[in-house]
DNA sequence: CAAATAAATGCACTTCTGTTGCACACTTGT
DNA sequence: ACAAGTGTGCAACAGAAGTGCATTTATTTG
């Protein structure tokens, strides 16, 4: 408990009741979650607080943002230390059509990619799509 | 002209006015195309009938459907031949933060990735951002 | 050709997600 | 205690995707 306190004041984010509460609940949860989902799950919240807490964790490094090709935009908790804008730190994701989780492979770094003359690249999204370990039932 | 006839045809797909048009105005454009934008380009034509040409279009083989982390979607023609649903067939795109196109790297294919036992890979989404050729002036 | 059938198009409306403005509540520092 | 700053809640809006149904247009059939 006081770990998450830490960690946030750590990141410039004022530890609130709120912001507490909702750092647990995406600690526990293993795949990425969207706003909707965490809606849900704190019905007594507001909509808009969820939202900006999302932004402003999003904003400090305490989370990173999911574009799993489902149009709904998802959040993981950052590793510790972990520098999500630097292309090393770029971990691919998977997305299971089954159970339609989303989960980060942290460890699974995108390789780099040769582009043509005149291309820069400064950032990447690799997601890949398929049946999760969980549902494939091995 | 009567080759975009023949193309929409092959795949099944009836070739009206509009559905030529269309064809046309993607075989134009060099970068991927959202609704919203194809909406401008054909004021005279409903949204609905833009929407479900297009449906039509990826459900038949003709586009292929991007998502660039934009959260709007975009389609760009398919190459002739082209099995988009297989996994050699997946090329990579590019999204500009400058000018905000994003284009298909058609002869660039996702590499194979190696996922962790019982994660079983379906499809792939590979989208890389920064500046594009155009942009970057060289 | 005319009638029947099927397909494409247009209009209205809905849903869902993300986003912002503004007022109120709470916290922090003096 | 006061003022300033920050967080939270309510309401409303924006944009894009999607659906139902009527109408038009094309295709088939007698
Ligand atoms: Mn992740
Ligand atoms: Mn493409
Ligand atoms: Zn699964
Ligand atoms: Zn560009």
């Amino acid at each position: 408990m006081k770990e998450i306190e830490q960690r946030l004041t750590e990141n410039g984010v004022r530890p609130t009741a709120m912001r507490i509460l909702i750092y647990k609940y995406l600690a526990e949860k293993e795949a990425a979650t969207s706003l909707t989902h965490i809606e849900t799950a704190f019905a007594k919240a507001d909509r808009t607080t969820l939202y900006r807490t999302l932004k402003t964790f999003e904003d400090k490094g305490v989370v990173h943002q999911i574009d799993d090709g489902t149009g709904i935009q998802k959040y993981a908790l950052c590793e510790t230390g972990c520098n999500c804008e630097l292309e090393q730190d770029l971990h691919l994701h998977f997305h299971c059509n089954n159970c339609n989780e989303t989960i980060c492979l942290t460890e699974h770094k995108i390789p780099h990619i040769n582009l043509p003359d005149g291309y820069v690249a400064e950032d990447a999204n690799l997601v890949l799509k398929g049946i999760c370990e969980k549902c494939s039932g091995k």
